[in-house]
DNA sequence: AACATTCATAAGTTTAACCCATATATATAT
DNA sequence: ATATATATATGGGTTAAACTTATGAATGTT
């Protein structure tokens, strides 16, 4: 017993228009095409549907019975589409997004509620997360894409650049090199340092110049979060280096950020998705909407 | 967009085994074929339903999100498919008796209760009328079938003989004819005469000889119904027509029923269907059952 | 680096779906 | 009764779809 929805499709139209020919013409076949399809279901059900002579046609007490099921099916049929066209159209689905804690509070809100605005059926949840884990909690599926500075790819993963930012340095306003406008990287040998421990500064080392990375690479104190550091710096312990993007953590620490040169060295940050998973339309559109609005300026590779 | 089934039983088989040659294989068919089903399903959907490569495969987003829907719309299939086995298997359906009501209280509660034992998922409904309704209500659908007494049989609708009667006199017991076992139609000249008005004389008047027919052409009483009948020869106003099927009436009103011979005259009862309308599965086995358990002597055409 | 496994593709064959023409049946009109 | 118009059924031939076999391409494993 093999009954296809055409089949099904047709019982309904020969049903609703009490008529073979009728009907063939609403489905666009010929009345001749129609009958044998009729037929093919009658026989797969070993029932006959419909009472008809050449004169007159009604369905037939089984074919009424089989009825209420047959709609029902076929309605399943238009909230799969429904579902389909839902979730080409955009409005429905899924976007979860992995991002380091310190960008979850600088530009994501922001286009989160202008995506939420654009498509509002679409729910966007982010998870923020240590820098570390973004790639993990990508690869695992458990969000969709991630964005962060750049770390070394998991095989899996794709990154796509969406900003760099230069190095900057933050320091008490009052302090001497506050005035400069800018400092070299030379310089900050002479100044008490706190930097990060982990990769955000041995990126760093590695991206400098053998010479310039000498200034940085023995502080006068490491520490985990930047915001332990600006609130050691806000407190005269020294000075740390930052990026634009913690520019409201700077300003409430009541610090300032002097951009540092000879060489300007940026810091990329990347969107990570995966390479193998298709990406559902609500969230390619996510990306589009996000490297659209995102105020960000974006610069090499 | 054409989406088939048979792409959504496909589609489910490659999630569940989770590749394409095994969910091939349990669909009996080729890997080859399996793939063109899923890429033809993918372009009608234009959706990417697995996350594929030569080595992992894996459900996509968008196929998580239209899983529901699918198993869904398979189960909406079974469900269908399990209904008209119910429908052939006799444990679904109704059965819809239209039944002179003299003959209601007779055979077919017996009939009906054993049917009910049998297949205990079918509904039956008997539909007590006045004989001359019988026809109507099986030709308009509101019954499947008729039981009834013969009559012009209407075009659309279809008999069957099922039991033949003669003809009897109720009479009161201490009446000389009682004594005789059974009576001649000429005898009935000299009697005080009830008869019924309307098809069950005038049917009679035709079935006997011209001589025989003017014996009861003139009765003393005309009345509508049995009961009626009965209860005036109780109350010794004379003598009526009657037909073995009424012998609990008749006993009721302590009579006794005399055959009428020379010649003995049958009245036939017949099974009124549609000529039309497909008999349900149901219906036909409850025809089968009631000829077959039904008491009454089936006799000549 | 070679191999085994898995999905995709191409070519050829079988199957089924469809259209056209025509037969058959029946209600309505003559 | 008979003819007519109208509706479904059927047979033949063509086109399109579905399937199988064979082969190619990609990738994780040894």
């Amino acid at each position: 017993m093999n009954v296809t929805l055409r089949q099904l499709r047709a019982f309904l139209a020969v049903h609703q228009e009490g008529s073979f020919t009728k009907a063939a013409e609403t489905l666009h076949i010929t009345q001749s095409a129609l009958s044998s399809i009729i037929k093919e279901l009658e026989n797969n059900l070993e029932l006959g549907l419909f009472d008809r002579s050449t004169r007159k046609l009604e369905t037939s007490e089984a074919g009424r019975n089989i009825l209420p099921a047959v709609i029902r099916m076929l309605d399943e049929m238009d909230t799969l589409t429904n579902e389909v066209k839902g979730l080409k159209e955009l409005d429905y689905g899924k976007v979860r997004i992995a991002v380091a804690q310190q960008l979850a509070s600088v530009e994501l809100p922001r286009i989160i509620s202008m995506y939420n605005t654009m498509y509002p059926q679409v729910e966007v949840s982010m998870i923020d997360c240590g820098v570390e884990k973004i790639q993990d909690i990508v690869s695992s599926g458990e969000a969709d894409i991630g964005i962060g500075p750049e770390r070394k790819l998991q095989t899996s993963l794709s990154k796509r650049l969406i900003f760099s930012q230069p190095f900057h340095l933050a320091t008490l306003p009052s302090h001497p090199i506050a005035q400069g406008g800018r400092i070299r990287w030379k310089d900050i040998a002479s100044l008490e340092l706190i930097t990060l421990r982990g990769t955000f500064t041995d990126l760093l080392i590695e991206n400098l110049m053998r010479d310039s990375a000498d200034y940085i690479i023995k502080p006068k104190h490491q520490v985990n979060f930047m915001s332990t550091a600006l609130s050691m710096v806000k407190n005269g312990l020294g000075v740390t280096l930052c990026l634009p993007y913690a520019f409201e953590s700077v300003k409430q620490n009541e610090l300032v950020m002097v951009p540092i040169c000879d060489p300007i060295i940026y810091r990329n940050f990347y969107l990570y998705s995966s390479k193998n998973r298709e990406k559902l339309p609500a969230v390619q559109k996510f990306i589009d909407v996000y490297l659209k609005h995102m105020h960000f300026d974006r610069a090499l590779e």
